[in-house]
DNA sequence: CCTACCGATCGGTAGG
DNA sequence: CCTACCGATCGGTAGG
């Protein structure tokens, strides 16, 4: 986006306080505070106290977006989609921890036409997910039994849940833990014995 | 709990309010208006605001506890607690959404000592979880190369969030869900073609 | 369960 | 970017 350096810093410093605190617990006063300045000079770089908070989940959501809308679109193998669409999800939350917590938790506080905007975003995103593992489902590299909309649920919500955990100081690195998840998501938790074994014996 | 049905109204509603609004946008008058009294006549019933978000959260964590322990302690096979965790888990935020979405939204609201003793509660049914998960890979019935914490961590992901999806209008039962999404954790969203194939030729 | 009221704080504006 | 200020609303109390 096209903003001054100052509202890019108070843009910062209020997905760190709302991402902490809520949004609605942190006040205008408790934001200017932490830059160094009085609540009322605020106003002379934002409209109010929600277009702040539009600014850090529009900005949240035009990364998730752009961080897959070229992976889904491209001409990858659907299972190498379904791997970069992991590590790129895990990307951006690593990577913007903060406005990705606000992004999951204070949208609600958005009224009228820019919580739809936000709600739209959301379902795009999703959209993409879904595409990636029909497409897996389609070109018969995805467990035939799950249902797509399961599936891209199971998905989302593994990787939705991330920044209720990730530290920054953690042992994994983000492709790491991409790595794991995708691996997992898609051998499973089970050990297959039974299916193998079935499947040993119609084959031989 | 020993509560007066007035109070048990009272903390029913305001979960119904907190889940929608969030806690700190739902004020005391809100939440008298819904009850259709005024904001003063709540004090006869509860001690403060705080009071009644922790009673709504303590209950929620009481009812998480209580479902899973009698699993996690049992002697059922590994596999089939790890089933009936998910039932149990799918179950309380179904039957609860209200006090399950303050439960995962809600508690950050919480101060000092209340908020470490919630901490406790969540990080002791987390435990139980990953028990569970260590049971099935002692065992042999979980995927020997899946990491306990990760294994964990994903079963955790896809139960927590239930409640941002679950609609009790739709398609499918609690136990349905639970069942779905336990047999995808397991089997996996993949088809293991290669691994399948490596195994057989080394099998025959 | 009510009316009446409290001090504190809220988001935001005026004017410089 | 500041001081000074606004009306509205906040959680909560007194007293009945």
């Amino acid at each position: 986006m096209t903003h001054s350096p100052r509202k890019d810093q108070i843009i910062k410093t209020a997905a760190r306080l709302f991402s902490r605190q809520g949004y609605h617990a942190t006040s205008v006063r408790d934001l200017a505070r932490e830059l160094d300045l009085k609540g009322a000079s605020l106003y002379s770089h934002i409209s109010g106290k929600e277009d702040v908070l539009w600014h850090i989940l529009e900005e949240a959501a035009q990364q998730f977006l752009g961080a897959i809308e070229p992976i889904a679109i491209s001409d990858m193998p659907p299972l190498e989609k379904l791997r970069a669409a992991v590590r790129a999800h895990v990307r951006v939350v690593t990577g913007n921890l903060d406005a990705a917590t606000v992004y999951f938790h204070e949208w609600k506080a958005l009224q009228g036409e820019r919580r739809e905007q936000f709600l739209a975003y959301r379902r795009a995103y999703e959209r993409y997910w879904r595409q990636i593992v029909e497409e897996g489902l389609a070109a018969g590299v995805l467990n035939p039994k799950a249902d797509p909309k399961f599936a891209t649920l199971l998905l989302l919500s593994a990787v939705n849940w991330l920044y209720q955990w990730y530290r920054p100081d953690g042992p994994l690195s983000p492709d790491e833990i991409a790595e794991r998840f995708t691996t997992l998501l898609l051998e499973g938790l089970g050990t297959h014995a039974e299916e193998r074994t079935a499947e040993t014996v119609s084959i031989a």
